[in-house]
DNA sequence: CTTAGTGCAAAACCTTTGCAACTCT
DNA sequence: AGAGTTGCAAAGGTTTTGCACTAAG
């Protein structure tokens, strides 16, 4: 938290309230994905009214700056999360296809496919994002009937 | 190409010169990930111009089917690709973040973690989605500069 | 004060939809 | 003939942008 501080004194951002109310509703949402319209939502009512424009620039600036982390669940709309992929293990998603709720789970296998992928193809990975696809619990008992 | 005709007639769909024609695009282009845009491009000029929307029900339809699979880059559109996810090794795709080139690599591994992933999750999963990102080899070079 | 950031409204994109005309089967 | 299909234009939904105003450093 202080060096977010730094990393926007760094390039000349500006700490404004509206970034910082946003950091904070995914700080309050850390189970959620959230899209830029949620964002808006949560963030309405505090503060003076953000602007959905301010909204969407924020969600690029705090992933150009890997403080939030783009997720793409082809609902059609970006959604964001606080960023892990510092931390070793990072989480990824299930999604199922007919409530369209999404799970996380670790991942650990992943770390070595991706180094025999880097190998083998002589890209230098910086990133990944992996999604499984079916259908949840619930679901497949809702699906029987 | 026969149980194309089969799949459809099955289903009382009709096997239009327009579906002809773009799915002839798919065929032609199997290196390429194509969006509807691209579709639209390649297929004008041949037969009686197909419009836009057509392209977007076509590949609506081909995906229901099973004919394409959809795709995303998270360049904000769809691209779609022709489905091999029958074959027991799919592939997917590593995606340069500098030029935005894809490349496709088989997986193997990922068999394995899915089947681990289900079995903790309790989900029934039914497809994947695996996207590494990162610097191509080329893009590397030009990094160095 | 200076420069970056905000809000608003308009514009830009991609995609979907209503509807009359059309064409496979 | 009759069902599904097409094209066009209009509408929808998300995201971006121009610009005058505001606020952080």
């Amino acid at each position: 938290m202080a060096d977010l501080r730094q990393k926007f004194h760094d390039r000349q951002y500006k700490l404004t309230s509206q970034r910082q109310t946003i950091l904070q509703a995914f700080l309050d949402n850390q189970d959620r994905h959230l899209s830029a319209e949620d964002v808006h939502t949560i963030v309405r009512g505090r503060a003076s009214e953000i602007g959905l424009a301010t909204v969407y620039r924020t969600l690029e600036l705090f992933s150009e700056l890997d403080i939030l982390q783009r997720l793409d669940f082809g609902d059609g709309r970006q959604r964001y999360e606080l960023n892990e992929t510092n931390t070793p293990h990072h989480h990824h998603h299930l999604i199922c296809l007919r409530c369209g709720r999404v799970r996380e789970f670790g991942d650990d296998l992943l770390e070595t496919l991706e180094t025999a992928i880097a190998k083998r193809s002589k890209f230098t990975i910086v990133d990944h994002q992996l999604k499984f696809y079916g259908y949840c619990e619930e679901c497949q008992k809702k699906r029987e009937n």
